[in-house]
DNA sequence: CTGAAAGCGCTTACAG
DNA sequence: CTGAAAGCGCTTACAG
């Protein structure tokens, strides 16, 4: 009996394999007795392969399982299945719908997206850029135009498709999908003039570009209706959260009693607001009209319901994902621009 | 004059270069007089390499402005720099605070962040961990314990190390780091029964496995006080919006008008809650008492501010990210489980 | 419409 | 402590 039987049947040749396992592209070709260059195409659905031929290639491939690796088709072919998505921030729940839209309309194209949170700070968004670029991702989605000199510059010379979110320009070979800022301001700013109202306040948080865009708007219908005051703006560098919007309603009607409407910059801010008026008995919209910006979640569960602007976050990521897929795969894109609008939505707080 | 010069000094050899134009390994290696592999472990800090040929490594690679080529590396280590997170839903908070902490941990660690939304459907969950086991991600974060047979198959035949958030066990060999949703659940409902109440309802939405276990901790405390009726409870598979903690609160009402506590599943719905109460006159905590769970944001800005428990998810995406770190670099764990706990937050409502 | 060859930019596994 | 060779699993660029 042989405690350390030597095996009769040599083993496998001292393997310098490290495969995973997992079936290849070559497993496939011979599979279905093609060449792995005619299964790639075949799988791939490029250029013009004999139907019999794809279809073999089809079942093979099915039969075996086989998942293409990502990472060797990046590195053959320089481009990956990533998209970059470069958002502000996760706590506001604009960008969070529009995130999820440019998810749900890369994924099924077959693409990863690859989220960064830049917290408004440039140099975030700045290494953000580095480091994803470095992945040679084949898409790239920010939000706004505003960065740094380095930030335009990598973009550039990374030469990836880039459609920018949110705001609208008419730069030719810029692309975007979003809404005028500054024209959604000035509507709820001009509502509330409509509605009598003359000391009409602005209160923001963030003092990010778009929150700074509707400043503007709320200053032009001020001054086209001739009522501009500066004192009342009231501009804090503090992110945006209900705790703020409360403290700021409170600052507002302390330094300023006779103001009539407040136009907070954003939705969370704004049910802040609310909810403070509640508590210190301030009539709205009697004693003041609040309006927001946004249209998030709960606010028109408020008391009242708050009168806000609708702003298209889930159809901007989808739109500017499809114009995106568009540019990755080089077809054309009829516009560079899109301006998708928005809407004012009168409720009961104003 | 010649019109059509033709060059007198010969093209570059009809090159066969694909090469993307930046620095290579190999421009380093040479520039630093090495070979390609002693730069690569020099700059991975692997292995033991003369400190001197580092540091003339490091140079080179700086001034170079090398950036290794994640795909390349993915595919000779037959590893990724990603890890995939899959999350339940992105409109919850909640998820959103865990995942930018688990961002947070990983990203300065080289690790980039996949993000997958199952909207708690287990075929989605199964998709997106087939699609993202195709990257053959360094490693993987799931939430919480339950999903289909498939799905707990394919993250085990990956070998690829993954932490389960938000629950807690003990299963051996299985990570994870969480909280007892069942205990927190049961503090709360014992802290409304401290205060005198008997007929506590509980009001749920979406039913995914926390919640339900959350109703198992409501049921303990209230069977070992001797007042529990399972007619008080309300579960409602939609998902939770501040506008169907109203719906359902008045549901509520109209069906128990005895009823003198409500535990809301989510705070979101507990805040929907709270303004209907406002709206339908229903003084809150003396006719009614309310408490949530999670503590988000605006719980503390409601009227009156709401009683919940504070579930520490920030805590547990750092501590899971950490974990996964350690998994993915062989380091031993010195515990498979880590129980985080909660606090309870009691505020005007109760 | 199809394929043989080369190469993408790294790391593994062996040697020394 | 260092390196030459091979290979990861695809796709590109040429030919035919």
């Amino acid at each position: 009996m042989e405690r350390f039987p030597s095996p009769s049947i040599p083993p496998f040749p001292a393997a310098r394999r490290r495969a995973t396992g997992r079936a290849t592209l070559n497993d496939v070709a011979s599979a279905a007795g093609v060449s792995a260059i005619t299964a790639s195409r075949a799988l791939r659905g490029a250029r013009a392969v004999d139907p019999v031929l794809v279809e073999k290639v089809r079942v093979a491939a099915q039969q075996l399982g086989y998942v293409p690796d990502p990472a060797a088709r990046a590195l053959a072919s320089a481009r990956s299945s990533h998209v970059a998505v470069l958002i502000p921030l996760l706590s506001n729940a604009l960008f969070v719908e529009l995130l999820e839209a440019v998810q749900h309309t890369l994924a099924p194209a077959g693409f990863q997206t690859l989220m960064g949170v830049t917290h408004y700070q440039p140099a975030e968004e700045d290494a953000l850029l580095r480091s994803y670029l470095a992945h040679r991702p084949a898409g790239l989605l920010v939000t706004g135009f505003d960065r740094s000199d380095a930030a335009h510059q990598m973009i550039a010379d990374s030469g990836v498709p880039c459609v920018h979110l949110m705001e609208t320009v008419s730069t030719p070979g810029v692309y975007g999908v979003g809404l005028s800022q500054l024209d959604a301001a000035r509507t709820v700013t001009e509502h509330l003039l409509q509605r009598g109202r003359r000391r009409i306040a602005y209160v923001a948080g963030q003092l990010d570009p778009r929150v700074m865009q509707r400043a503007e708007g709320y200053r032009a219908a001020l001054r086209d209706a001739g009522c501009y005051d500066p004192q009342l703006e009231i501009l804090d560098p503090t992110p945006t959260s209900m705790a703020l919007g409360g403290h700021l309603f409170e600052e507002l009607l302390q330094r300023h009693p006779d103001v009539d409407a407040v136009f907070f910059c954003n939705d969370d801010l704004a049910q802040g607001g609310l909810l403070a008026a509640l508590r210190l008995q301030v009539a709205v919209p009697q004693r003041i009209a609040v309006v927001g910006f946004n249209d998030l979640a709960g606010s028109d569960q408020m008391l009242p319901p708050l009168t806000t602007i609708r702003t298209p976050r889930a159809e901007i990521g989808t739109q500017a994902a499809k114009m995106l897929l568009a540019l990755m795969r080089g077809e054309p894109v009829p516009q560079s621009t899109i301006d998708l609008g928005f809407e004012l939505v009168v409720r009961q707080s104003s």
